[in-house]
DNA sequence: GCCAAAATTTGAACCGATCCAACGAAAGTG
DNA sequence: CACTTTCGTTGGATCGGTTCAAATTTTGGC
């Protein structure tokens, strides 16, 4: 028995529109994209085709071959996709690249995967006209696979020790994390912890200053060494300061100070390596009766807009997302390839989370 | 003067490597699509001959055009950009769509625009596979550009009135409306303020139940309905109860909260259309020194996580946020034209910003 | 009514790949 | 050694548009 009706509803082209109408394609092409220069007869004929047909306009897949440009830009990271809106320091950087986006028109790209595989592949096949590459974890990975596209780029907070030739932008960590640290030893503080960011994928737990100096992350270690270079300035020893490593999440921050407090020397100071740990802790220490900065003072990362709100407000490094965000954004769009590394200047702005040392 | 060097350097195709190598197109095609049916020799003769001339891999753009498939999903709005990175409620969306499409591997296209103009070509020209539309204002005119598309979409949130066609995943807004003004009823207040969201473009300031109804959002119409429905029930004479359309933001909301309570008879109850005014309204009530609850009852709407931390936590109706992206993703992916509505029901979530009347 | 200029329309070429029927060469079989 | 398989390779067709030089039609001037 034949079948009804057409077994396989092949979706209308430009083409069936420009025979329908009688008309040729380039013509047909010319009403949907030069509508003027079409006369009105022939223009309304096509008009009316298409509309009949059920043509939903010229297919942007067979546009952009010509075109060559897709007018987006994606943002690749190693984190699952859901990292951009969930994380705070991601949210805010991904705002401000939304703005840099919305002045030029151009749409947004997410580029993730569950898996390291899916990763590349999804990268390999994202249709955007550049990347931008959040670096926390896996970054050179995900440097190398957007640099195989040849399309332009720009990693943020990518690894100092990495190629020079990559157009990156981030902040000098080393300097932010001094800055941090230094506050704290100017306010008599001696008796330091740090909780930082991941630094393998071995999960969290306490780990020590050889450990962080293999981070996958260049954030990571840059931080803790600026946090280091100070404390031995007033002669602190570091190597007796405890590094918890975190997973920048709720549990692992909590574990970390369950672990910190357990020792008979508590710290008076801590040290967070992101906003986010910082206001996990602020957390913990509420819970533990512990106050803030009476008992502990505690010194942030990041500059996100939590901090200020936070219970107490958060003392933090504040880096400059938005205008990380715009440069980047601007990078891309006007191919610019005329600078290959830009560091950014960070700020400590004080809040109430730090004070003096109760000591 | 000869130029020293090409002086347009078209990127390298396919067919130059081919050429290079001294082989077919399709042979150069298969070393990258199916590098295990070429023989070892000449798939390396071709892969070095890609190194050589700086050959990315195959260009997503013309592969595109035969595979047919994007693999990403495009997520539409008429806000700008940033509102999926600004908006509580957009991100938990955002999160649990990200999370569906991480599952499947599937990529995110946000997709907006500064203007009307430039909105209408971003849709028309995005390359996804199907849009997610998130409804808020101007929710039918994206609609219908995106059915214009032809590709499988879901409206999220959609226009109760609207075309019955369309699917589209929605709260029943209004039920979940009566349910927070019963909660509040049952607790005896009887003067109550509405805190509204946008209804049209004009900004923000008082209003009234007619010109509420012609609200752009359906949403912002049901929860009134709904709002008043139980209000009615109570006897409430609801022509006396102060509507204030806000923009969904800071300062809008505190200006309506000036105005209401600069009023003779203020309320004891405010309904707030949204959990980010509810959040909002909550700060100006602590800066006024009115207590919540104590003075002042407030109830939410959405269930965003922040609602669930504020001081003092928010009574809300809770959204099936989750559940509502994940559906959207299947629709989408698996181009499900099988339902055309689907109404989630929503929860009362009764915490610690709702209380009986001071009266 | 004739001719040049202006306005439209045409159709081939191209964008950069993938797919596939057909073909040639090497290997296996009787 | 002739004959079938098997394996690898080829080159043309195709995806769905845009572009542009050339052809054609219209318009305007005299």
């Amino acid at each position: 028995m034949a079948p009804l009706t057409s077994a396989k509803t092949r979706p209308v082209r430009l083409a069936d529109i420009a025979k329908a109408a009688g008309v040729s394609h380039g013509t047909a092409s010319n009403v949907f994209a030069r509508p003027e220069i079409v006369r009105e007869e022939v223009r309304e004929r096509v008009k009316a085709a298409a509309e009949a047909m059920g043509y939903g306009g010229p297919d942007p897949k067979g546009r952009l071959l010509r075109a060559g440009k897709v007018n987006a830009i994606g943002v690749a990271t190693a984190e699952p996709l859901s990292y951009f809106f969930d994380d705070p320091f991601a949210r805010v950087m991904m705002a401000s690249i939304s703005q840099a986006c919305d002045a030029t028109g151009a749409g947004i790209s997410l580029v993730s995967a569950a898996n390291s595989e899916q990763l590349a592949w999804n990268i390999q096949s994202a249709l955007v006209d550049g990347f931008i590459v959040f670096c926390v974890e896996g970054g050179s990975k995900l440097v190398e696979l957007a640099r195989d596209r040849k399309l332009p780029f720009v990693a943020l907070d990518l690894d100092s020790d990495d190629d020079e030739a990559v157009a990156a932008i981030g902040v000098d960590n080393i300097a932010g994390a001094s800055l941090a640290a230094r506050h704290l030893t100017e306010l008599g503080h001696r008796r330091f912890a740090v909780l930082a960011l991941p630094c393998a994928d071995s999960g969290f737990g306490p780990t020590t200053q050889e450990q962080m100096e293999k981070a996958l992350y260049s954030g990571t270690r840059d931080r803790l060494r600026g946090y280091f270079a100070e404390l031995s300035r007033v002669d602190i020893d570091v190597s007796r300061v405890p590094i918890y490593e975190t997973e920048n999440n709720e549990e692992s921050v909590w574990a970390g100070l369950d672990h910190i407090f357990a020792g008979a020397e508590t710290p008076t100071a801590i040290l967070a390596m992101s906003d986010r740990i910082a206001l996990h802790a602020l957390d913990w220490l509420r819970q533990h009766d512990i106050t803030v900065p009476g008992d502990v003072s505690i010194v942030g990362f990041d500059g996100v807009p939590e901090g200020a709100v936070s219970k107490p407000p958060l003392t933090t490094i504040v880096q400059p997302i938005a205008e990380m965000g715009r440069l980047a954004v601007k990078a891309i769009l006007e191919n610019d390839g005329s600078f290959s590394r830009r560091l950014l200047p960070v700020d400590l702005v004080v809040r109430a989370s730090s004070g003096p040392s109760p000591a």
